[in-house]
DNA sequence: TATATTTGCGTAATCAGTTACGTAATTAGT
DNA sequence: ACTAATTACGTAACTGATTACGCAAATATA
């Protein structure tokens, strides 16, 4: 198909779709030709039972990788052509007990010769390929099984959302980005409190003119991200991380991450060996993010902020 | 799969349905990842309107490789979305001109960054594979579109098959074979005449003792094809091949072929060098296989068979 | 110029799978 | 021992494709 070749590797589904199909109307047209009255969606149940064993419809479903009821319908129909027959479990009610009819055995037997033609059909072109497809879909479905498409998506995705995010220094240009932005987040799970608004309110005095620090992470030029280094008095800690605020327009694109570890490196340049943070065990998102950064949980302190059930500290080696 | 591994590459239809549905699946996750409203069956379409032009239906469904409804079915989707318009074409009242609505245009920009990271994690998940899923599925398209799984499987079919065909002389043994497989053909498609009585009640008499020649073709045992040469005497061709029949339940088995190829050498090796044949056109596969071996058209010569209208010979190299 | 054939495309039915849901039987938890 | 959770599996509805069919418009043919 000269589309696909236009389009990418996006349109792989489609592709694989189309080969798929054209593979399958064969496969029907295969059964005719050997005079069996079979539908090729019925072979993964057949060769399942073709071993002779009894098996359930669930064991069967899971064993050929359909849904149950895939198989329920499967089986319901090859009973009326008589190739099964089905048989209540009586140690179990539930299950209906499956097994190849001596008419389905019979059919069996008469694909056996169908099976090596077209197994020597297959074998034959996939000698004329460069490339195996059988092969190549088994590796996929392993690549696949360890990290889904979407999974392996979402990673470049993020790759490629950290490049346009930039990390800046606080200017007064970001005042209201600053307030917006932690009251946003603060007023969705708890309410404003008055240290809140002091820090909010006046970032300049209440923050950098006490020797704490403000970053602005910037997406596209538009701030969505806030952050603050608090300096602290008590003798053990040199800052507490604080106001740290992302908006939720930012999801996914990685900006907590990038906007925290730019903060604890802005920690480090000010001489920092220890830093303290208040958090609430509901923002499971953040409390995530630091522990990946390295805080670790510890005892209580008094904090002003009613809002506070946790508390971490990060040792910055 | 582990279920695919015992089957063997018979089953390679329902592998490749199975991970066609996982990568579909995926794929609408990735769109809601990227807040599209669209689903991945659109893509085709999208991407084809998607250089501006104006396009018909049908010209669509052509260029994607779907069926005229499912494209039909998918602009309604659309349409309802309002990102594409119809038109009907003023020359051509029957043409339904699409093209992208400019709310189609927008979307299809957003689209970009997604087609981006997907085609760089396929390329990156294609990249930790040996055999490529990609070029493989190419290469099946390419040599299924030369020669369809069917045909191959077919071809495999015939060659197992000659292998249990065998060629032996005529012994009183095949008397009652060789008259009754005649006799099914010509009552079928024509009246038994006089000479054909002849020959068949009393090959021994007026074939084989006037240095002609019967070959039996057996298939497991059975006789189910039978082919004379008889003698002749105008000076110009040694024997004539007649009285050839093969049993329709041996169709497709190459009996046909096998059998003639054994009377040419069976002629050969009793010095022939010009055979002669009698039959009628309306024996299309007969006409074909004589073709096929090298008998040309000839023009008339006195015949006493009545449905006689086509004769053929053959000159031995 | 009238009639037959071809073309464009919409609707309906079908197909091979799925998810959603309900029910009955079994097993687990207190 | 009784309630809750899980399991087996059938039915129904949906999905993304197909083929079959029919109508209307356009084109070819006689």
């Amino acid at each position: 198909m000269d589309f696909f070749e236009q389009t990418g590797k996006v349109a792989i589904g489609s592709r694989l779709r189309m080969l798929t199909d054209k593979v399958t109307e064969d496969a029907a047209k295969i059964y005719q030709l050997y005079e069996i009255d079979m539908q090729p969606k019925w072979f993964p149940v057949f060769y399942s039972l073709s071993k002779g064993a009894e098996v359930t419809i669930t064991e069967l479903a899971k064993n050929i990788g359909h849904s149950h009821p895939s198989v329920s319908k499967i089986i319901s129909e090859m009973l009326k052509k008589g190739y099964v027959v089905e048989r209540k479990d009586k140690l179990d009610g539930r299950r209906n007990v499956i097994s190849l009819s001596s008419r389905g055995k019979e059919i069996y037997l008469k694909i056996d010769n169908q099976l090596i033609d077209v197994n020597a059909a297959i074998e034959e072109l996939s000698n004329q390929t460069q490339n195996k497809l059988w092969e190549a879909i088994s590796e996929w479905e392993f690549l696949l099984a360890q990290k889904t498409l979407l999974r392996r998506v979402m990673e470049k995705k993020k790759e490629r959302d950290s490049l346009k995010v930039s990390v800046v220094d606080y200017t007064p240009a970001y005042k209201q980005a600053f307030r917006a932005l932690n009251e946003e987040w603060i007023s969705t799970y708890f309410e404003m409190e008055e240290s809140d608004y002091k820090a909010l309110d006046h970032p300049q005095e209440y923050i950098l003119d006490k020797g704490g620090a403000i970053l602005v992470a910037l997406y596209d030029g538009e701030p969505l991200g806030v952050c603050a280094l608090i300096k602290m008095n008590d003798g053990e800690y040199d800052f507490e991380l604080a106001k740290m605020a992302v908006s939720p327009k930012a999801q996914g694109k990685n900006i907590g991450f990038i906007l925290a570890s730019a903060i604890i490196e802005k920690a480090k340049s000010l001489g920092a060996s220890k830093i303290y943070l208040e958090s609430n065990t509901i923002l499971k998102p953040a409390i995530n993010l630091y522990h990946k950064l390295g805080f670790q949980k510890i005892a209580g302190k008094p904090t002003p902020y009613a809002r506070c059930n946790i508390q971490m500290e990060l040792i910055i080696g």
